[in-house]
DNA sequence: AGCGTAAATTTACAGCGTAAGCTGGCGGAG
DNA sequence: CTCCGCCAGCTTACGCTGTAAATTTACGCT
């Protein structure tokens, strides 16, 4: 062992951790998979993540990290690769957004999972959620690009983004029958709005 | 010490315990409520909840149902106490839903909070959600009373069920911004379909 | 070769949900 | 009136959790 710790060394076992974490997080729900476990199977002795992490939620904040970038990822990949005018890559967003989420369900849930969210915008989380934020809000760009006025674009993006969360939300808790997400977001797309 | 539980002290003590529980778990958020505290508080020993209860999980589902009962009533007589038409109706049971949410924010949580919902529609906590969602299906009956085909009805409140709920949670879990969930009820109110 | 240091391990503690064994006192039978 | 069975409630105990503290281990440097 080498005497003091590399950061590179650190940021090599924090991702490797990760990596682990990751799909039993996925696999089991976060709340199932204990410190020893994770230890466990990256064949070290229960204390030793610690000295990566500070304690069992920085992992956790990690992991949410990663979600949201393979989330965000998803998101622009799907407008990218949709051709068409702004609505048909929205839609295609959607789409991918609830494919995610569905697909993902652990790891959704670990993402939006109930938290006191004490951190801000400031932190790396908070900046993965904005970030995923802003890959939403392209249909209020356009919309705003049409004329609209920002205060009203961002809030109808707010009630697609609303709409989408709650309806995979309730579809993962088995509230609404299997389909009804997708069901919902076919709706949102021939939305219109009075006055 | 009478020797039978007469199924009235059974159902007294079960209701005395949801009582001191509900109010533990609105304080603190359920995660942060063990069943030694809720003996404590009983004043009873930490194994005598269980002569009542089958186990933690069984007084979880007891309290998520008093939640939505309590929550069933909110918009029930949102929607009595309002005059006008039906989506006047709508939107103060919007309100009361907001409201309700909001101002019993780990209440709710516990609600709707991520579960694996092993109960379909049979048990007492199945009923008591389905009670819930007939209060907000009030406007899409008036959509089919208005003509108004009865599957696109159902995905019409769908969405508004989709996007209240959504709204709140993001609130709750402070990605949104407060207010933003009375806004995206505005919004709402003011939607349209095309075709 | 031996020492200082820091990484890793082991041990330990308070708390959890709950299974299992124990106890005290009431209701009914003799 | 006495004694016995029964069972509500209590105490104890187990395996688990996250993690603080003490201990061991092994490298780089002198």
């Amino acid at each position: 062992m080498s005497r003091p710790l590399t950061d590179d060394d650190l940021a090599r076992f924090q991702a490797q951790l990760c990596d682990v974490a990751e799909v039993m997080f996925a696999e089991r729900g976060a709340e199932q998979v204990s410190m020893r476990q994770i230890a466990a199977a990256l064949g070290v002795s229960p204390m030793t993540p610690y000295r990566y992490f500070a304690s069992r939620d920085d992992i956790l904040v990690a992991v949410r990290i990663r979600g949201f970038e393979r989330f965000t990822a998803a998101l622009e990949q799907a407008y990218a690769d949709t051709m068409g005018d702004a609505a048909a890559k929205a839609m295609a967003a959607g789409q991918a957004y609830i494919a995610f989420a569905l697909g993902n369900a652990n790891t959704y849930r670990l993402m939006f999972g109930q938290h006191q969210q004490e951190d801000g915008s400031d932190g790396p989380l908070g900046r993965a959620v904005a970030r995923a934020r802003a890959t939403l809000s392209v249909y209020g760009d356009s919309l705003i690009g049409r004329g609209v006025a920002e205060a009203e674009a961002r809030a109808m993006e707010g009630l697609i983004w609303s709409a989408l969360h709650g309806a995979v939300t309730l579809e993962l808790a088995g509230t609404t029958p299997p389909g009804s997400a997708r069901e919902t977001l076919g709706l949102l797309g021939r939305i219109g709005f009075r006055e």
